[in-house]
DNA sequence: GCATGTGAATGGATTCACAGCT
DNA sequence: AGCTGTGAATCCATTCACATGC
């Protein structure tokens, strides 16, 4: 049963599988909110260009959820997945960088909705520290990064500095206590036990686009 | 021989390896300026903690580029890599959506450097149309996009509008004429054929680390 | 009858292990 | 001796196909 899972049990399921059960999440709750009661696998499927029975797999990690000959009930299947990928409680972010994208991020809607909230920037440059995102978000001095963490409960920290800095962020994030970064910086970090992170390289999606325009050249050349 | 590879041949290689490859470009230009000449599988291979027999199958796609005994020469490779990417000429961007995440992205250094730049931005909101990026470039109406895309060759699109714009924006920058199209609203495009196009979900990567987390939390509970 | 849940089969990507070159 | 390049072996994810239950 799914009483006793280990945290083994926990790395078993992919990250492939669980951005896909990001993706089903945001797909249940515009059809709770369009009214529809059931949705079978084979709907799914046919909306994100996958196999009905990959979504099945995905869905019955953890338990059975569905009813033969009928389908899965969403909004009960919804707040299954909400509970399951650990976003039915708020979740506090603090994102150390405060320049462009930085900045960009802690305005982001879906950084600041549902389960996430940021709770501030952080920087070294004096110019920026005392300041505000649009949205109202301060910015801090990186010392503060300790007490901010240890008064706003704070989780989950995102790197958005450059190259260069990465590294150091890192460590005073982990130093502070937060176990679960995500990493903008174009930067191979040397990564602690323990403390989960996620890099997103945004350059390398260009890099890869331009691959692709390359061989559309070289094709018709 | 590389010579005449076919459109196929170019499919053949996965999105897994070419953001190797452009991992490992960078790495190269960062050996290069340090004064390294040669590096090896191996060396590259701790870097990133992959497998260096990965990293040779990778680099050996395109044709053999090491010496035997030796390793491979860092400059000749890096070069190699630019061109194999498609970066070795500049390729003109158009960002549509003037939001905190579009300016962001317009300012944002790797989209501006080395092989890519952004030509403009473009929205609907005429607050915004007319003003400039901090980094000085134009935000110009959708309606333009034609104009601009035709004009300035421009080659990607990247799509930083709300979900519920983000369809429509897709489908005006295929009738502009672009090719490759980064997305970073969480829609699921219908997509057009000989487009390509790389989606990039930021809040799944949230969701991803909530997971972690949540999976920590189950086993000290 | 119909759609889920799941072992078995398939398909890809990674890793191993070694032949081949310098 | 040392490191690349690569067939063979392994591992993991996806897909098939059907038994199971509503």
């Amino acid at each position: 049963m799914a009483q006793n899972r280990t945290q083994s049990d926990h790395d078993a399921v992919s990250e492939l599988t669980t951005g896909r059960l990001s993706v089903y999440l945001r797909c249940l709750a515009h059809l709770e909110s369009a009214g529809q009661h059931t949705v079978s696998s084979a709907e799914l499927a046919e909306r994100f260009h996958l196999n009905s029975a990959q979504i099945r797999k995905d869905l019955a990690y953890f338990g059975e959820f569905g009813t033969r000959g009928v389908g899965y009930n969403v909004s009960r299947l919804k707040e299954h997945l909400v509970r399951e990928l650990g976003i039915d409680r708020n979740r506090n972010v603090v994102i150390a960088g405060a320049g462009n994208l930085g900045m960009a991020l802690a305005d982001y809607r879906g950084f600041n909705d549902n389960g996430f909230q940021i709770a501030a920037l952080v920087d070294v440059d004096p110019a920026k520290i005392g300041r505000m995102s649009r949205s109202g978000i301060p910015v801090l001095a990186l010392t503060e990064l300790p007490r901010i963490v240890g008064e706003r409960r704070v989780e989950i920290g995102i790197i958005a500095v450059p190259a260069g800095a990465a590294q150091d962020v890192y460590a005073a994030f982990v130093a502070a206590g937060v176990t679960a970064i995500l990493n903008f910086a174009p930067a191979q970090l040397r990564a602690h036990e323990h403390v989960k992170i996620k890099s997103v390289d945004l350059r390398i999606n260009l890099e890869l686009l331009s691959f692709y325009l390359k061989g559309v050249e070289d094709d018709t050349a």
